[in-house]
DNA sequence: TCCTTATTGAAAAACATTTTCAATAAGTAT
DNA sequence: ATACTTATTGAAAATGTTTTTCAATAAGGA
C-alpha cells in the first residue's frame, strides 16, 4: 500500500495532515524491516528536521489503531514495528538482516481446532511468528 | 517440575540457594498464570520481607537462561514470565483470567516447510501463541 | 484571511530495567 | 564449630523508554 493511501486513511479518520505524519508515514511505509521508535525518528527526520520523538510515538499509536503497522516480537524486545500485512497474514523475519516476508495464516484452523478440543479452552486469536533466513542471507 | 527441582538446577550451575532465590522460585513455580517482575516481587515478598526487586529481575534472568521459564508475549506488554513447558511446547493464554495451558508445537512441521518452499526463506525457529478462554471464563 | 482546535516539540514526569557498590551470607576448607 | 573466600544481596544511582503536560503553532474549514 503506498503512503499516500495512509495518509488518506488518516484523513479519512479525521486526523490532519502534517509535514511530522509525513515523514514517520512514508519512512514506515518503504522499510522493510521493522523499526523501533527511535530507528523511525532517526529516519524521518531526515525528511522534516524538526520532527519530535513524541510525535513520531504518538503516530505509531495512531498507525497501528488504523492497522497500518503492527507490532513486531523478537527476542531482543517488543518495542519495533512494521508495515502491516493485509488480511489475516503472519509474519516471517531474516534473523541475519531483519527483512520480513508474510505469509497467509489460515492453515492454522486445524491445528487450533485440535487444541481446543484437547484443552477446553475456546481459541480467541493466534500469534504466529517464524524466524529463519531470507534467500539472501541463507 | 517441583521447586526443589529448580533449585538443584541453580545449585547445579554453580549458583547459590538464597532465601531471596528460594522466594522467587517458590512463587514463579507454583503460579499457573504470566507474572511481572513486580508482580513476582509483590508475592515472594510475604516469603522474605528482605527482598529485593532488583533480584527478582537477576534471579528471572537466571531461571530464563536454565530454561525453567519463558517470557510470555501479550498485547498489554512482554515483560511477564511463566514456569517453562516441558520440551517443544506453545502457551494458550485465557484472555479472562490469565490461566496458561501447554501444548506441543511439532504440528507445524508441514505448514514451516510450505511457507519455505513459497518464501525461499530457510526456517530456523518459531513462535507460536494461542489467546482465548479457558475452560472457566467459557 | 480569519478562526477554531488538533497537533506539535520541549521539558518534565513516570515507569522499567541495569549498574554500581559496600555489606552480607553461602558454601567450602579448616 | 570456625574461619575464609567470594557470590549474592539490597539500596541508590544511572540508564533507557514511554507518557504527560503545556504553551506555541499550523491544518483545514468558514
Amino acid at each position: 500500500m503506498p503512503a499516500d493511501a495512509w495518509l488518506e486513511q488518516l484523513r479519512d479518520n479525521g486526523y490532519r495532515l502534517t509535514k511530522a505524519r509525513r515523514a514517520v508515514v512514508e519512512t514506515v511505509e518503504k522499510t522493510t524491516r521493522a523499526l523501533t521508535p527511535v530507528e523511525v525518528f532517526d529516519m524521518a527526520r531526515k525528511k522534516y528536521r524538526a520532527l519530535g520523538l513524541v510525535t513520531v510515538y504518538r503516530t505509531l499509536e495512531k498507525l497501528e489503531e488504523l492497522r497500518l503497522i503492527q507490532r513486531v516480537h523478537q527476542p531482543q524486545g517488543c518495542q519495533a514495528f512494521i508495515a502491516a500485512g493485509v488480511g489475516h497474514q503472519h509474519l516471517l523475519l531474516c534473523q541475519n538482516c531483519g527483512q520480513a516476508a508474510f505469509f497467509d495464516g489460515d492453515d492454522l484452523e486445524m491445528l487450533t481446532n485440535a487444541i481446543a478440543r484437547n484443552t477446553g479452552y475456546q481459541i480467541q486469536d493466534h500469534w504466529l511468528q517464524l524466524f529463519g533466513l531470507c534467500a539472501n542471507c541463507r
